[in-house]
DNA sequence: CAGTAAATCACCCGAAAGTATGAGGCCGGT
DNA sequence: ACCGGCCTCATACTTTCGGGTGATTTACTG
């Protein structure tokens, strides 16, 4: 992802610069106007936190995910690193499929069985506490549950934790 | 989600207040200057850029996954060590009296795993809701949890469970 | 290209969970 | 007899969850 931060930066550094010419510009342009700055200012301030913002959106919607030995992704992956196994080694390749849990949910219910808030797996996920909630409906309605506590019991149970 | 929505209007705020703070001292501090605007530009430049950057790093700042034994991860090498937490294996007799668990709190704690809600727990201990609250309260704080979801890991991982 | 699935997010609303505080009864030890 | 721990319950309030619905975007597939 590197390369593509870079690509960003580079396109920022474009944006000012275009901005920069805009706002000399209008120096000449609305030279009557009284608080001009200030009023580019927030319009650049504006602009430029909004495509700040979206582009961290954009940027961390790819996401990496390794099941098993596939490697399932969206961007680069630069590298893999294998942590030794401990326990748990069981159940994952079939059952995940039969359940039909996405890859988001099984984040989700990662996140889940380590006891953490909606809101902090949204933090940690980096969405909305909107969306691990929707994840989190429809896990539920596939692991047939109806609260998180039974949901992790069941994961655990079925060996998908 | 309201929440960080919410709080990105803040951070927004927050950003052009200063920038707006910003400006105005630059206004007194360098009145004599000549390329005032350009000045401005710069420094609204520099600060976005930097929030922009910032916000890439943070958004796509490489995430470690653990999916079942394997790690996977994009760019810089975070090992993500999975610490058995204790395991503590069994331990039942000291522990719990060294955590001052008692007797009901024990009861609460079995069916809390089960994935029971406050309301099925007092019917199974006939007691009222609110004493189940009450124990769940108190043992909360005895483990260290602020989730019913954490004190089942927690417990789980100090093998009381 | 239409259809579908996944992922994202929002808003509303009611239910469940959790916090804080107080209080009364019971029992064992000093 | 008093104290402290445990169990019980209540009231009041805040926060978190979960359900329901609808919408958009992206990507894959026939």
């Amino acid at each position: 992802m590197a390369g593509r931060t870079f690509l960003w930066i580079v396109f920022y550094g474009l944006a000012l610069a275009l901005l920069a010419g805009l706002m000399t510009w209008a120096r000449y342009r609305f030279l009557l106007i009284d608080h001009t700055e200030e009023i580019y200012g927030l319009i650049i301030g504006v602009i430029f936190i909004g495509i700040g913002i979206w582009m961290g959106l954009k940027l961390s919607r790819p996401k990496t995910i390794v099941v098993k030995e596939t490697v399932v992704q969206t961007e680069t992956v630069i590298r893999e690193i294998r942590v030794p196994e401990e326990k748990t080694a069981k159940a994952d390749p079939a059952l995940l499929e039969k359940l039909n849990i996405s890859l988001r949910e099984q984040e989700v219910l990662h996140f889940l069985a380590q006891g953490l808030s909606n809101e902090e797996i949204a933090g940690r996920l980096f969405v909305s506490l909107n969306t691990v909630k929707t994840h989190l409906s429809n896990l539920y309605f596939k692991l047939e549950v109806k609260r998180r506590t039974q949901a992790v019991e069941k994961a655990r149970s079925l060996g998908l934790i």
